[in-house]
DNA sequence: CATAAGACATGAGTAGGAGTCATGTTAATC
DNA sequence: GATTAACATGACTCCTACTCATGTCTTATG
């Protein structure tokens, strides 16, 4: 439920209609890029399928790249919501079920929420080690703001996993995983409609092996181990 | 000097003017993504630097994207020679030294080659497992056709490199490793004009880390093993 | 060499999308 | 009730991708 993605907005909807609508229209935003793709997604059909007349739309969007961003973040946002909530529900023995845990949302994610497996997350990820200098004007500095709310909300839950304060090593292996994870499923979507089984599975093996380095326990082998989380 | 950059083409330059016209409009069309970016790019612009009317631009070049593409596989295509190249200079005693050869080659051509840093390799890799689907019209068929080209070359260097055939998986855990070091290449770009060494290191690990699956030798802990190559 | 076939050259022109703005309407605030 | 600010609207401008009709140069071939 936190609202992330009020940076990327030229004016923040603060009466009920135009929140519907700022709503309604990034939800036809992210059926059309399903249809369509970013390229050829126009602003006005995005207006005209959420039934917003074309300049209420740039009242509140700056650009075509800030409505996909906006959606890059609220897809986000619900990616972390999910599974915090499902960390709450299991009680796991091990931080690589963790892993899995968060790709199998991951995927299910983009199989069922239009745009998901679309938009580029890795525009939406904090870059580690300062903000980014971006050669040209993009990346407002509210969606920076952002990135660091996200960017603390991904440290909280491992830290919550891993009941110890993580250091920065940590957490650039974190990003650089998230990262990675990102690519790797985009491609098990791209051959295969459903992601591939193959690829998904691949895509955990290759996070846990690199995680093993930064977290306890599980000597990289395959058998399960000593290491448990709690 | 392998040519795989045709197949993106409308029609294929066959006379010298034509072919050297094409050559610049790459190169002009390199500079300027580092200038500004894709979204910004110009086909007129591109046509205008290369001292080329816009007429013929469109003669050689479907449009914008097959611009791009016919530059990311001249680009991967450039990658691929000197890594070979570098190949039979050095004679590695370990797989995990191909790697980082690969990785540095990698990065010395996102600094020094213009574009290079821009494009996205991942639009330009072979799909594992069949030709894609695409929801929409993009990826020509000849498109397709130098992707296989490429592969192939991936795993004529392997192969090479092993002095052994490889199976589908490993096959597939190539592909995996070339997808995910370049998304997190790509954010150590992000964040830092010549690549964040730090994380530079971090993919060489991550690669590392998950072909040990894969390649014979060197248990993963850090110590130099059994796993020569030849 | 002559001549036909096809590669190449050219830039004004067309279609359509991104984003603006002047003018109005509605809701909040005091 | 009046003032202020949020919101609404769509014709309009600017610009970009891409086309096409027409003409020139290369090359193959008898």
């Amino acid at each position: 439920m936190t609202n992330v993605s009020g940076g990327t907005l030229r004016r923040r909807p603060a009466q009920r209609r135009s929140l519907e609508r700022v709503e309604r229209m990034l939800d036809e935003c992210a059926r059309l890029l399903d249809e369509v793709g970013y390229e050829a997604l126009t602003t006005k059909e995005v207006a005209r399928r959420a039934e917003v007349p074309i300049g209420t739309f740039y009242q509140f969007f700056p650009d075509k790249q800030g409505l996909v961003r906006a959606l890059a973040l609220r897809n986000l946002d619900a990616f972390l919501d999910r599974v915090t909530a499902r960390l709450a529900e299991v009680r796991l023995s091990d931080w690589t079920e963790m892993v899995d845990l968060a790709i199998d949302e991951f995927v299910v994610m983009k199989r069922s929420t239009p745009g998901f497996a679309v938009v580029d997350f890795g525009e939406v990820l904090p870059t580690p080690g300062g903000p980014a200098l971006k050669g040209s004007e993009r990346m407002l500095d509210a969606a920076l703001e952002n990135n660091v709310i996200v960017a603390d909300r991904l440290r909280a839950i491992t830290i919550d996993l891993l009941g110890a304060p993580i250091g920065p090593r940590l957490d650039r292996a974190l990003v650089v995983a998230v990262e990675a994870a990102d690519a790797v499923l985009k491609l098990a979507f791209r051959s295969h409609r459903d992601g591939d089984p193959d690829l998904i599975e691949e895509c955990k093996r290759l996070v846990r092996r690199y995680l093993s380095d930064h977290l306890p326990g599980d000597a990289p082998g395959g058998r399960g181990g000593a290491g448990a989380l709690a």
